[in-house]
DNA sequence: CTGCATCCCGCCAGATACTG
DNA sequence: CAGTATCTGGCGGGATGCAG
C-alpha cells in the first residue's frame, strides 16, 4: 500500500520497493509524513476497527459480546480485524483453555491513548450523520437530477 | 457516461465494502440501516480521508498542494476522495475561472469539528507507529516463524 | 492546472461449511 | 464458544493517456 507515484521522473520502478525520495520539509511537514503513517493510520481508521478499539477499550471483551456490539460485521471480518490489531500491538488475546472456549480481548495502553479520539468521532459520526445524508442527497440531485443532466 | 463520480465513493475505508451510491446499494445498505453511524464513521475514516480532511482544514488548499502534500497519493484517489468529501458536505470546491485553472478545497465547519480528534490521530500514528512496526514484527516472528533462530 | 476515462490487479469482505 | 478454510465478487487504487 505505501507505493509511492507523484509523476517523480526519478524513474522509480513502479514495482514495489521504491522509497522515498522526494523530502519536503515545510509548514506541512505533519500532513507529508503521512507517508510512513498513512499505514498506521489505515489500520486504525478501518471502517470496523474504530468501533472494536472503543469497544475493547472499556474493558475485557469476549468474542460473542463484540459481534453482538458491533451490528452487521460477519464473524470473519470480526476475527480478522481483531487478529490485525493484536499484530499491531493494540489489542491482547486471551486465551483460557476451559471447556467452553473463552476468550478475551482487551486494548493495550498505547490503543487506550486513542480511547478519546476515537470516541470523539463516532459521537461526531452521530450528530452529523443526518447532515452528511442530506449534504449527499443534496449533492446527487443537483449532479445527476436536473432535467438535462446526462 | 459523463458523471462526476467515476466509480469510487470512498466511505470505505480500504475494503470495508464501500457504500456504493451509485445506484444498487441495496445489498449493503442494511448494515446502514442498523446502525447508521457506521457508515458515517467509514466515509470519515478511509485511508486518505483523514490526511486530506487535516490539510483542508488549516485553510483553502488548492489541488496541487494537496497532491504535494499528501505523499504517496495519487491523482486520482485525491480527485475521488475530494468529491466524496465534497459529495457529504465536508469539503468545499471553489472554482476560479482563471486562465489556468485554480480551485480550491475547504473543509466546511462541520468537518473543521473533527480537526483536533483528526489531529490527535495522526500524531498518535506518528508517535505510535515505530511501536506499531516492532509489535508487527514480533508477532510475526513468533507466528510465521518458529522454527528457524532462536 | 485540474480532472476525467480506461485498463488492470489485488485485497477486502460476505456467505457458507467445517473443527476443536 | 471461537475460530478456520474456501470460493466468489466488488471496490480500492495504481498506471497511463487525454482534455478543458
Amino acid at each position: 500500500m505505501s507505493r509511492r507515484n507523484t509523476e517523480v521522473t526519478v524513474g522509480a520502478p513502479q514495482g514495489v520497493g521504491a522509497l522515498q525520495d522526494t523530502v519536503e520539509a515545510s509548514a506541512r511537514a505533519r500532513v507529508e509524513e503521512t507517508c510512513p503513517m498513512v499505514e498506521v493510520l489505515g489500520r486504525v481508521s478501518a471502517k470496523w476497527n474504530i468501533s472494536i478499539l472503543v469497544a475493547v477499550s472499556e474493558g475485557p471483551v469476549r468474542f460473542t459480546e463484540l459481534e453482538r456490539a458491533l451490528v452487521g460485521i460477519s464473524r470473519r471480518m470480526l476475527t480478522l480485524n481483531l487478529r490485525n490489531l493484536e499484530r499491531d500491538g493494540l489489542v491482547v488475546r486471551t486465551v483460557y483453555p476451559t471447556v467452553p472456549p473463552k476468550v478475551e480481548y482487551e486494548a493495550t495502553p498505547m490503543a487506550r491513548e486513542l480511547y478519546g479520539s476515537l470516541l470523539a468521532l463516532t459521537s461526531w459520526a452521530e450528530r452529523h450523520r443526518e447532515d452528511v445524508t442530506l449534504a449527499r442527497a443534496r449533492y446527487d440531485a443537483t449532479a445527476e437530477a436536473p432535467s438535462a443532466a446526462r
